[in-house]
DNA sequence: TGGGCATAATAATACGTATGATAAATTGTT
DNA sequence: AACAATTTATCATACGTATTATTATGCCCA
């Protein structure tokens, strides 16, 4: 069994109060005692036990984070931005995958907040269309931040890649490279992100006086067979599309592919720009030109403001309805480079 | 404030002992308290505090994992299969990352132990050289299961890909394919995967009577910068060079945009096997052959483990000494068909 | 010599839950 | 009607720590 605070007291002949007190150096100890405290708890090998101090003292010491999936690349990246903050705090990261299943995101957000964390990051779900889950945590009091897969039906700070403006830039330099007819491959429709990096298609393409049709976009939400089959409807009922942007960089890849695989060429006959800059993007041939994401980035803001939150180093009551969007930048590469 | 046992017990004028009975259960209670517990729960929105349950049954219901990198996709897969065996038994996942520093892993490890989880699931660092600080974990009594990075040194059970098998394999395939000096992009020199990957390359080509040349031999760590100019010294020395080995599949990629930038046919003029399977393998041009990984069941298969020995499901004095080995499976892609 | 005052330590209680020991209420037996 | 046996609920305590309120110790000055 591991040395307690009780311990240590009997160990020394006095009271676990003065040993709580001794070791974190309150000014009603003695030096001594403290001297000897301290001593005698590294001899035992003392270790506090945060679980215990966090219930008397309301805390966990502990962050959720529920994410659709762990493996993604884009989330296991802010999982690491995320961890270093909470490092850098001595906080743990408690880590949950709804597989984009509400049910299983309801589940998660009702176990962590009996208790077991002092704030929760999310990313919500493909299936989520519904907040009740989420308000509930307000009420509780719990602290939360969304990142990436946001909502605006929530009174809650908010971090989020540049959805609307990476898009806008991304069609804008399709038109720029002479690109006339462009087709989008399109993500889930309910996904706050697909509706921006949509509206930035739609409006580069406007904005630059072509028109929007709506047999060009093909909704694949983030499914590689269903990018594959809506390159091919593209393709065979306009094989005059010059260029194509797609939701993301693992979409834009098989985009690609299959535009090879068809017989077309990259980038000459059509030209193509995913969002992420995911490494994939330097492996295809040709390179991919992309948005560059910051996914450490988002992750580690998310995290600070949800540490600034916790410890209530900012007035939340500003800081919550606040949106932070993490820049994004094109990167140019072959797939556009015509 | 959430709603606790007290608060129940004050609204039904019973004492909380019968409420904590009632909600578990237990026989000694009259069906008709429980009943009513039971709806005075939901009614108040009870949920249970697991954190303070925990303290009093010395649990945490939390196991913590401990990895290199979370964002690596071979990591974060293996959490994604730890998260799914967690979540099924209601426990959850603290994730911890030490960017193969061994400060930071004796740091969390440290930290975890002081009655933060149950168990711990361990991927060592590659700076990880003595293991005074997982011996320690054994003496406490907490359950300690290495994955994938794991060493001979410490007699607990372990979950390992098929490292020399499916190296061996691998090369076995060049050799089958005509490669006559195949040369090898070697791992981090002290962690036990790069060695028995190496030793599973040498003795495929002892075994086929090819000698092993240590000129033929680089280390590139995992590091894509040194696999590039390993690639570049191999080819450069050994012009004639006709297969390679990648200690894994980044490695594998790199080398391959690497030689046709240099102008080497693959997989004519040379060709390379990589190890992992991951998804850049089938993105590559031309697509790589390699060895199947599967770290999410690596991942599941550790965590199943631990569930076992922390609910002294199975005999740990046999398990512990065990090593079980995830298969591995030749997947034959054009780098290699010639 | 006693009263006021720092200083230093302890006792008591709390956090939310679980449980062994005990008591109260009910039923059954003779 | 007296008592055992059974059912049902409560009391007290514990988990490891933090903290409020209290007490003990010694010191200074009138």
């Amino acid at each position: 069994m591991a040395t307690t605070i009780k311990d240590i007291a009997a160990a020394l002949g006095c009271s676990p109060s003065t040993v709580s007190r001794a070791l974190h150096d309150h000014p009603q100890i003695n030096e001594g005692t403290k001297r000897a405290v301290r001593v005698m708890a590294k001899k035992m090998n003392f270790r506090i036990n945060q679980v215990a101090a966090g219930l008397r003292k309301h805390k966990t010491f502990c962050i959720g984070v529920i994410v659709p999936s762990i493996s993604n690349y884009f989330f296991s990246s802010t999982l690491s931005g995320i961890q270093e903050v909470a490092s850098n705090r001595q906080y743990q990261v408690l880590v949950c995958q709804t597989n984009e299943s509400v049910q299983e995101e309801e589940r998660y957000i009702r176990a962590l907040s009996a208790g077991r964390v002092d704030g929760i990051l999310l990313s919500v779900s493909q299936s989520t269309k519904k907040y009740a889950h989420l308000t509930e945590l307000t009420q509780q009091k719990i602290p939360l931040v969304l990142f990436d897969r946001t909502t605006d039906k929530l009174d809650v700070f908010k971090v989020e890649a540049e959805d609307y403006l990476g898009a806008f830039r991304a069609v804008e330099h399709l038109i720029e490279k002479g690109c006339r007819k462009i087709a989008v491959l399109a993500g889930p429709e309910n996904l706050i992100n697909s509706q921006n990096r949509l509206k930035g298609y739609k409006d580069a393409l406007r904005e630059n006086g072509l028109g929007v049709s709506n047999t060009l976009i093909k909704v694949c939400d983030f499914d590689k067979p269903k990018a594959k089959e809506g390159t091919i409807e593209l393709m065979s009922g306009h094989p005059d599309i010059d260029g194509i942007f797609a939701v993301n960089d693992e979409m834009a890849v098989e985009c690609i592919l299959t535009l090879k695989s068809m017989g077309f060429k990259v980038p000459q006959q059509v030209s193509v720009v995913g969002f992420g800059n995911y490494p994939i993007a330097q492996i295809v041939e040709p390179n991919l030109s992309t948005i560059s994401h910051n996914p450490y980035l988002i992750g580690y803001k998310a995290a600070q403001n949800i540490m600034g939150q916790i410890h209530e180093e900012h007035d939340t009551a500003v800081d919550n309805s606040m949106r932070e969007l993490v820049e994004s930048e094109l990167i140019v590469r072959g797939s556009t480079n015509r």
